[in-house]
DNA sequence: CCATAAAATGAAAACGTTTTCATAAAATTA
DNA sequence: TAATTTTATGAAAACGTTTTCATTTTATGG
């Protein structure tokens, strides 16, 4: 009814005016350049949070060629795992003032580049990336690489050589330690579903089977070892061909809790037991994993300790000007656990 | 290693030198202003696209005072009715060429507070927003939507007048359709744990299952019928209460997923059979209710239709200019729909 | 063909910061 | 106290766009 009354916006000037100084005093004052009296500083931030100024980060942004706002591409943001990890990152980077656009590639190669184009026409400060499980080929990234714009890759990350940073979780251990349960709670004929071996997330995950099951010296029967889009459809499927055969495997290991849930339904539905005749287990701790009946067993990620990890790189990097020497192939790898259920 | 060869970023006045013509041309050209030949708005756009000019979003903004960002509010992304709606605004939002800026309140009154100053401090076009459960005063939109920034409310609205948008779905529907559902397969005893009438969605959902009783002609025990926090915990402790008379309920209506996921759990613990002994059904169509033991029956709220519908009608307001007549109350209504599942 | 209206373009200011360069004030040294 | 260095401030330009106002070009009608 009453537009009349449009809040105003209070810029530099009215500080300065205010205070009878130059607006350069008060930016100076307001980044704490360190050419800038002690006194009048605190004159000025007294009076622009009297004023209830905020920095209008257009201009800012123009003239300082900083968007403080950091771009962020994921496959799906409903993905458990994805959003914990956006959570946390987002609660960290707002605590440095920064802001974060998440954008979703739908799993889908052409909209994580159409993703990649867009963010950096809107000049983020920064990118970080989970890929697309297509994503072998990263050109699409180089203009922001270039361009010296820290680009960090997490969860699925290049395999081979790139210019970038790179935080991942224990996916070999993880595998590792998942067979290793199977085995010791005393499976003997451990089937794996697992996901196609162009991304790290799978070959890594697969490599820590393989050496489980070698290190107990236990035989690995290929036609139960699958690699394929971890799909609900493809793991019932996967599991139909096992258990059509007459010896059939007495524990599983699931590449991620979607195709372990799609494998227990397939149990119940065909009388195998779980866990007496055939143990489950996953991978990612998906709360849904928690109310299946029985309960099945997954390995623990830590998105917060992922999400943590990325913002405290980004931060020294966006800190250190010019991004890093550019060249700390090292990856970050964040360890990862078991977690017992019934299922196994 | 070479850094040498960083991306130019084109400005307008590239294309204006390139096609000897003025900035101020090529900007009319590129926003398609009326008074524009033909012929020069193709070589623009034309020259625009082989330079691979991107608008500064920033100068623009500057000059014009739009972001061409909108602002997100929603209490967890993890949810999955939201992340859902969420993924609908986004794409949508993005072929017409807004941004959108994700916030999480965690539900927490503080932080939804504090977002919306941040989110007006950065000069959003506009603010999409699903409350927190305890908000019931919406002060901190005040100076949005008196600058004339259009504010949508979903799912969790205001319940008194307020001067902005709202879009829900049809919660009272939802409650009628869930409690007739659970009277027509043969209940009689029927209980009700609901969340806190503070808000909308429990007001409403409470009052399709009051109808729903009182149109059947069955008593509303009382005791069976809970307004709290709608958690895990606290649904186990509602189980507990009401399994310990001695006349107990033969159905259940959850007002959200969680608290049907968890008295599932109760009942398998206590030897109490679903759907025999004890029918459930819950609210949202999350995804976890469809690998329960038995599957649960819930009611499916179509989260692409609620994002679809916020988009459409957040474009009208922002293309005609000054925020519709800011007094069109009348809530849009998303339909729902009984999801029958094995639990009941 | 000229007067007039309409359409297309250009010049320049403006948006709110940051930053370079210059200058003034204060502190230090001789 | 004067000369010099250090510290604090100001003036003005710049960032890339949009928009107002003025001007030029083109179309229209008598």
């Amino acid at each position: 009814m009453n537009k009349d009354k449009k809040p105003q916006q209070n810029t530099i000037l009215d500080i300065a005016e205010a205070l009878k100084l130059s607006p350069a005093t008060i930016s100076r004052a307001l980044n704490n350049h360190p050419h800038v009296k002690e006194k009048t500083k605190n004159d000025v931030l007294k009076m622009a949070a009297q004023l209830g100024y905020r920095r209008n980060q257009m201009a800012s942004g123009l003239r300082s060629n900083k968007t403080h706002t950091v771009g962020l591409i994921v496959p799906r943001i409903s993905m458990f795992f994805h959003a914990e990890v956006i959570t946390t990152i987002q609660n960290s980077l707002h605590k440095h003032g920064y802001n974060l656009i998440i954008c979703q590639s739908n799993d889908l190669l052409s909209m994580e580049e159409e993703l990649a184009d867009i963010l950096y026409a809107s000049r983020v400060d920064a990118l970080i990336v989970a890929c697309t499980l297509q994503t072998t080929d990263f050109s699409h990234f180089d203009k922001l690489v270039s361009s010296g714009i820290p680009v960090i890759f997490y969860d699925r990350v290049p395999l081979d050589a790139y210019p970038a940073t790179f935080i991942k979780g224990d996916d070999f251990r993880g595998g590792y330690l998942a067979t290793t349960h199977l085995i010791e709670t005393g499976s003997q004929r451990i089937a794996h579903i697992s996901g196609k071996l162009s991304s790290n997330l799978y070959q890594d995950r697969s490599a820590g089977f393989r050496k489980a099951m070698e290190q107990h010296q236990l035989p690995i029967h290929a036609e139960w070892v699958f690699h394929q889009e971890l799909t609900h459809e493809n793991a019932k499927e996967a599991m139909a061909k096992m258990f059509s055969g007459t010896v059939v495997p007495d524990a599983l290991f699931s590449a991620n809790d979607v195709t372990a849930i799609a494998a227990l339904e397939f149990a119940k539905e065909n009388g195998i037991q779980v866990p007496r005749d055939l143990k489950i287990i996953g991978y990612s701790n998906d709360p849904r994993t928690s109310i299946t009946t029985p309960a099945l067993s997954t390995i623990e990620q830590y998105p917060a300790k992922v999400g943590q990890k990325i913002v405290e790189v980004l931060i020294e990097q966006l800190k250190s000007g010019e991004k890093g020497s550019g060249l700390e192939q090292r990856p970050y790898v964040i360890p990862v656990d078991l977690i017992r259920r019934m299922s196994s």
